[in-house]
DNA sequence: ACCTGAACACCGTTCAAGT
DNA sequence: ACCTGAACACCGTTCAAGT
């Protein structure tokens, strides 16, 4: 996780119902929903001023009202998606039940698999705990799993920092920059991955053995697989360290 | 390492010794030093059409012969920067020398470095093999080293995979959007922290256990210590499965 | 308190034209 | 082959004004 920002809050507030109908009014929960709407179908890219107030039925300006801008409303629509998650992981490790190792490992999986749908995440989830109440309270509930493997604060602290930032980090990479046509569906994604292993294979095998070594499984491969794979390393580490 | 794209290669090439001096004459190189330069002064979002050209001292279209677009410039400029750490690492792991765990370590402490010092590098290190050479060869090189650990080519393409991913996610969360005041320095990260701190003490004892266990530890944490913790744990578990 | 419309300053990219 | 200038279509944000 990185630095958090600003502690200034904006003027932002729930919007009563409207009394009459002449103009359209909204409410933050419907600005961003809308938001996270809009970047479903459309990506990061997708989310423009004026593409979310014409789905909101309004002008531009509208939505400033309720958000300093852009960047506060993709760090909102981010944390309201893991509010979602959080929800549904509540029940895990409650008064500590549980193995907290696989504790943590369900937790993980659960934001992967949601960023991973929305490659739009990556890039704002948990970045900014100020704003993002959610991120903070799975960053939390991570953590309280961690300590109690009775490790030194320190410890803790590294251990914790570093499955979120697997976790997003990998989620984010796989989930990145997939040319328009294929983050679109136009193309199918193995036709796409198809590609990259034609290229992959047509390299010098003595230049690049590694490659030539696991292009079949790269060919294959499924990203929660990988991702599983990756996290059964750290959590194994971590174990590891729990024990010394 | 997420999908790589486009097979399809634009034309560029290089400049000739300009004959006259009536017209600025550039190259891909020099095209791309100047959009590195400006990058690492003013970050992502400085890197104009614009500007480059200004930098360059010609008209914004000449850019477009060289590169298809502000994408592909901001990947040839990550790959460029990459290009100094393979070239940085190159004797690491020659012919089978050194641990090579200690070897994947090495690497990847140096990739890590020089994507925390420029925070633009996150988004576009190693995502398109096709265009980013020198990625490939890193990616080559990380996993000829975890090759000799004598796993199974599944195995291996996923331990690599995880590495990367931790690398390149973890350098591109801490890097990332620190606000503008604090990228450009005016803002010491210092103060910028204790804000964050300051914010964490404030929570519920009762609600947020972890995060005070751990606020000291963050208020005083450095980088590349917490990178490298992570990284150890990454790598016990690896050496841990190879042992099997 | 909340929304509007129009405007501002900027951006990436294209293209016909030049050398 | 390589560069230019001007234009196009678009963007986030602001602001005076409305209700």
């Amino acid at each position: 996780m990185a630095v958090m920002t600003e502690q200034a809050q904006p003027p932002r507030r729930r919007a009563r119902a409207p009394r009459e109908r002449s103009r359209t009014s909204h409410s933050i929960d419907a600005v961003i929903a809308g938001a996270i709407e809009i970047l479903d179908e459309s990506g990061s890219q997708g989310l423009t001023t004026r593409a979310l107030a014409t789905r909101l039925g309004g002008g531009p300006a509208s939505i400033y009202w309720y958000v300093s801008g852009r960047e506060e409303l993709l760090d909102l629509a981010a944390d309201s998606v893991l509010g979602g998650v959080l929800a549904a992981v509540s029940d895990v490790g409650r008064e500590g039940s549980g193995d907290p190792i696989e504790n943590v490992r369900t937790i993980a999986v659960a934001m992967f698999d949601v960023i991973v749908d929305r490659p739009w995440l990556g890039a704002y989830a948990m970045r900014n705990t100020a704003r993002q109440v959610h991120s903070l309270q799975l960053y939390e509930k991570l953590g309280e799993q961690i300590m109690r493997l009775g490790l030194s604060p320190r410890d803790c602290f590294h251990a914790t920092s570093a499955i979120v930032g697997f976790v997003i980090g990998t989620a984010a990479d796989m989930g990145q920059q997939l040319p328009p046509e294929v983050a679109s569906g136009d193309v199918g994604r193995d036709e796409y991955l198809a590609g990259a292993v034609h290229q992959w294979r047509a390299l010098d095998p003595e230049e690049y053995p590694f490659i030539h070594h696991i292009v079949d499984e790269f060919a294959g491969h499924d990203d929660r697989d990988q991702f599983r794979a990756g996290l059964d390393l750290l959590l194994d580490g971590l174990h590891l360290s729990a024990g010394r």
